[in-house]
DNA sequence: CCATTCCCCAGCGGAGAACCGGAGTATACT
DNA sequence: AGTATACTCCGGTTCTCCGCTGGGGAATGG
């Protein structure tokens, strides 16, 4: 389990394009990288991962740029990351001659990956969402 | 949280270290590195890192080899993770000017750590001897 | 037509993982 | 004391991936 500098560049993303979810315009690389200061010729390259994915939809050609592909609360973060950080098939059934000790240990980061597992497939976009939602009403009272 | 190679042969290590915990006399670093499998000059600088944790206690020249510091009850696997991948203490307060969302993004992150170490720190080196003791026991029921 | 924007391929610098060698040093056995 | 044994410390190599940049091509709206 790795949460590297893109699957939080992709998260990013998504919540910028989440934001923007409701209006019909999609939203340019340029911008959400500008928003979120993120280079944007390499968020360029997690975009066109993430549309293979199928969690964008690319509008080409000038007023282009990107769309979510699915409503934010049908988004789990888990497929997001999976999506981004390659499912990383391990070769863990690789020799077939793993001695016990190995196994027990290969057990141990079964369960820890499992743990992680469970809380990032247990939030969706959409709790992003309300997350920042809520935050920045908090900021506004202390602007207020 | 990772759980690379580097973490696994430590682990192996330690663990064969506690099944010899009991016995006076050191083992030593061919030993270990036949019986699972692991390149010994490599696991050579793992000891190492973990002697300078204080996880093991060395014995040069002649009969000497690697001994357990502490007995396996009292020796928590997360230490020992953290011991072997370097405790890592990321810039996540640099810059200062995080965005709301990436505040966001990184909690959840934490959230996702956080669950890993408990699981790692739920178990100690005690705890992998008697699960692969037990495994030992099905192994040899089976082969009678 | 043409500016805009996405699309694809390619490479680069740095970091770390995994691994290998060699010279030095402490210890035990004789 | 002398030698063999084994750890210790220093370094180097190869490989992969990450983060990032660049160039040329294709589609689209005005």
């Amino acid at each position: 389990m790795e949460l590297s500098c893109k699957s939080e560049y992709a998260l990013l993303a998504l919540l910028e394009l989440s934001l923007n979810y409701d209006k019909a315009e999609p939203l340019q690389i340029r911008q959400i990288a500008a928003q979120q200061n993120i280079p944007d010729r390499y968020l360029e390259q997690l975009l066109a991962t993430l549309r293979r994915g199928g969690f964008v939809k690319s509008q080409r050609g000038a007023k282009g740029g990107y769309l979510l592909a699915q409503a934010p609360w049908n988004v789990m973060l888990l497929d997001v990351v999976n999506c981004i950080e390659g499912l990383e098939n391990k070769d863990n059934a690789s020799d077939a001659v793993l001695t016990t000790e190995r196994q027990i240990v290969r057990g141990l980061w079964q369960e820890v990956q499992e743990a992680a597992r469970n809380i990032l497939s247990a939030h969706t976009l959409q709790d992003l969402v309300e997350q920042r939602n809520a935050k920045h009403q908090v900021d506004l009272m202390y602007y207020i």
